[in-house]
DNA sequence: TGAGGTGGTGCGCGGATTGA
DNA sequence: TCAATCCGCGCACCACCTCA
């Protein structure tokens, strides 16, 4: 869904993922019309008509080139994000009961600005969708044009649509449009890339309940005896060793083998980022996101970079160290790269400190 | 030689905080 | 008060390596 559309088709939807969507949709529900808006190579809309033969099917997408023009398909070559063409585009009819299906494309949005209709009442869940400047965001917006009361929505979405903090207050939003909610567990479903998603299928019954959004930040000022810091940015590290320098621990292997050479300027105020005994080092990004270990000898009095968030002020005992890694570990987030956030670290630390708590 | 596996990231963005 | 700086988030990643 960019100018360059070849670049999304790696992502066009697995005929057997959308075949296991339409079938997961309640067998009593006959739809009469089938609609994508990111219809890419049409497997949506071919699963759907493949298990409702009279089902009349729409496609949309910014370029229709990979689609089967043979197969009798109402077909617009447009951008599905413009809320005012699309609704001029697709006129809602209340006889007609739906499903709409979309593997909306994921990233990044600049000028997402541009997508408001100021004309209209502002709309708060298109706003929040504007503001967080995501793709898969403002796309659900123009899904949930398209339904009315008792239609079905079935989606591949990104996982950092159900876990990200920045992403919440949409979900939250977004989820309080729909019942019979399933949201499936965690896949690879493009073999061409490392993004990770989740099937979502909900019945649309549309927002009467105002949300209270939720400061999700406030939460980290929870108190506690402990603090929780992320290391010095990788990008501010110097290579070249130098007497004002100190080293920094930095590295991404679970086995805790130290590998690159950096170093920092001794910096006051920042002493917070230099490694103690009994300190804990959590990985925080990567693949090894989540394992964690006592300082060793070796780190005390140095620096630890990006790659970690230090745990200052508990000392944890081996069976501690194994249960909160297993904690962290359940708790990864990410599209394509594992990471964990301080509010995952913090409940984590909270559910060993709790049991240490009832031991005791 | 290229596809899939494995280990490892640099940095832009935006909200929060600091300090002139 | 407001510009500068800090800091946390998160990446439809990124760059090798291995092996068929």
């Amino acid at each position: 869904m960019t100018n360059n559309s070849t670049s999304w088709s790696k992502y066009y939807t697995p005929k057997h993922v959308a075949k296991d969507i339409v079938s997961m949709l309640p067998q009593d529900f006959n739809p009469t019309k089938v609609i994508d808006i990111c219809a890419g190579s049409g497997n949506f809309l071919d699963a759907a008509v493949k298990k409702w033969n009279d089902i009349k099917a729409v496609g949309i997408d910014i370029s229709l080139n990979d689609i089967n023009k043979e197969n009798k398909y109402t077909l617009h070559q447009m951008d599905a994000l413009n809320l005012e063409l699309l609704s001029n585009t697709i006129k809602s009819n209340s006889e007609e009961v739906k499903v709409v299906l979309a593997n909306p494309p994921f990233g990044k949005l600049e000028n997402s600005e541009k997508y408001l209709n100021k004309k209209k009442k502002l709309n708060s869940i298109h706003n929040e969708a504007v503001k967080i400047k995501r793709i898969e965001a403002l796309m659900l917006v123009s899904n949930l044009k398209l339904l009315n009361v008792g239609d079905y929505f079935g989606a591949i979405l990104p996982e950092n649509f159900f876990t990200s903090i920045r992403l919440a207050n949409f979900k939250e939003m977004f989820l309080n449009e729909f019942t019979e909610v399933v949201i499936g567990k965690k896949e690879k479903y493009f073999s061409s890339s490392d993004v990770k998603t989740r099937i979502f299928i909900g019945k649309y019954i549309g927002s009467n309940k105002s949300i209270k959004l939720q400061n999700i930040k406030s939460k980290l000022l929870i108190k506690s005896n402990y603090s929780l810091h992320r290391g010095i940015d990788n990008s501010k590290l110097l290579s070249a060793k130098s007497i004002d320098n100190i080293e920094v621990v930095h590295f991404s292997n679970f086995k805790g083998i130290q590998k690159l050479e950096r170093y920092y300027p001794k910096t006051k105020g920042k002493e917070r980022l230099i490694i103690s005994k009994n300190d804990t080092l959590i990985l925080r990004v990567g693949r090894n996101s989540g394992f964690s270990y006592q300082a060793k000898k070796e780190y005390i009095n140095k620096y630890v970079s990006d790659y970690f968030y230090l745990l200052k002020g508990i000392k944890l005992n081996k069976k501690e160290h194994q249960i909160l890694q297993s904690v962290l570990i359940k708790k990864r987030k990410g599209v394509a790269t594992n990471y964990l956030n301080k509010i995952d670290i913090m409940n984590s630390i909270d559910i060993v400190l709790n049991r240490r708590r009832y031991l005791d």
